[in-house]
DNA sequence: CCAGACGTTGTT
DNA sequence: GTCTGG
DNA sequence: CCAGACGTTGTT
DNA sequence: GTCTGG
């Protein structure tokens, strides 16, 4: 599962994805603050606080094929469908064994692949002591690009724009600890994701490949982290001994 | 036909 | 136990 | 994801 | 909007 991570600033997601330069309009624009976003250490899913609202990659709805748009959208997918502008029900993630046929996701899946940058992210490890929170990310340092999934949806002028991250089984390092975790997309793969041209979902299904044991490294942290009003770059810090 | 769910993790 | 807020 | 609330009347 | 259960 993942249900906390650290989202890196604008000007990180924008050397690494190219956008936010562009000069023609788009809607992105209505999807973006004013000013700079900073980074945050401990990112939780949440409806309906606009000021919580992610930071996420997708192709863009005008200009040339191919072309990425940074937008601000709710880490809770609504689906299009939804009669209220919030759900009973829990869609921050999609299981990849689910999210072909599941209601919520299927649609997305097939027309709506967006990428969620990621310094890293938060796992809690249970223990009849309590549960011990992990942080991981890429073994390289690089940002991780969380395979997830965008809808639109529109009632009464209201408009909301939401997502979700797939998550499927740990692999093979991380299962000892906790039996979930998100994909991590290689550069390859995040292209193929974000191309709306692409819409068989067997072929789409094929990009979802467990993380490599040793693209991504993981550490202890501190408790701090447990409580998402914590914030600050120490919540991702290794736990000192 | 209509009503109700639509989701995840981790449970007695 | 279950829902809401962060 | 975890933490914290879970309620009423009547109010600075 | 679409599927399942009754």
């Amino acid at each position: 599962m993942c249900g906390r991570y650290v989202s890196p600033d604008q000007a990180a997601i924008e050397s690494i994805w190219h956008v936010g330069r562009q000069n023609q309009p788009s809607l992105a624009d209505d999807l973006m603050p004013p000013a700079p976003f900073p980074a945050r250490y401990n990112v939780a899913p949440q409806q309906g606080n606009p000021a919580n609202y992610i930071p996420v990659v997708r192709e863009a709805s005008r200009g040339e094929p191919g072309e990425r748009e940074l937008v601000r959208l709710q880490w809770w997918l609504l689906p299009f469908w939804a009669k209220e502008s919030r759900i009973k029900f829990s869609t921050f993630n999609a299981r990849v064994e689910n999210v072909a046929n599941a209601a919520s996701f299927r649609e997305p899946l097939k027309r709506r692949r967006c990428i969620v940058p990621a310094l890293g992210w938060y796992e809690w490890q249970e223990l009849p002591t309590g549960n011990l929170p992990w942080f991981l990310h890429a073994a390289t340092g690089e940002l991780l690009a969380f395979a997830a999934l965008w809808d639109h949806w529109e009632r009464d002028g209201q408009v909301i724009e939401s997502c979700s991250l797939i998550v499927g089984p740990a692999n093979d390092a991380f299962m000892p600890i906790h039996d979930r975790m998100p994909f991590a997309l290689d550069e390859e793969r995040q292209a193929q994701w974000l191309d709306r041209s692409l819409t068989d979902p067997r072929r789409v299904m094929a990009l979802l490949q467990p993380n490599p044991d040793d693209a991504i490294a993981f550490h202890r942290v501190g408790p701090r982290v447990s409580n998402a009003r914590n914030q600050g770059p120490e919540l991702m810090a290794p736990l000192q001994e």
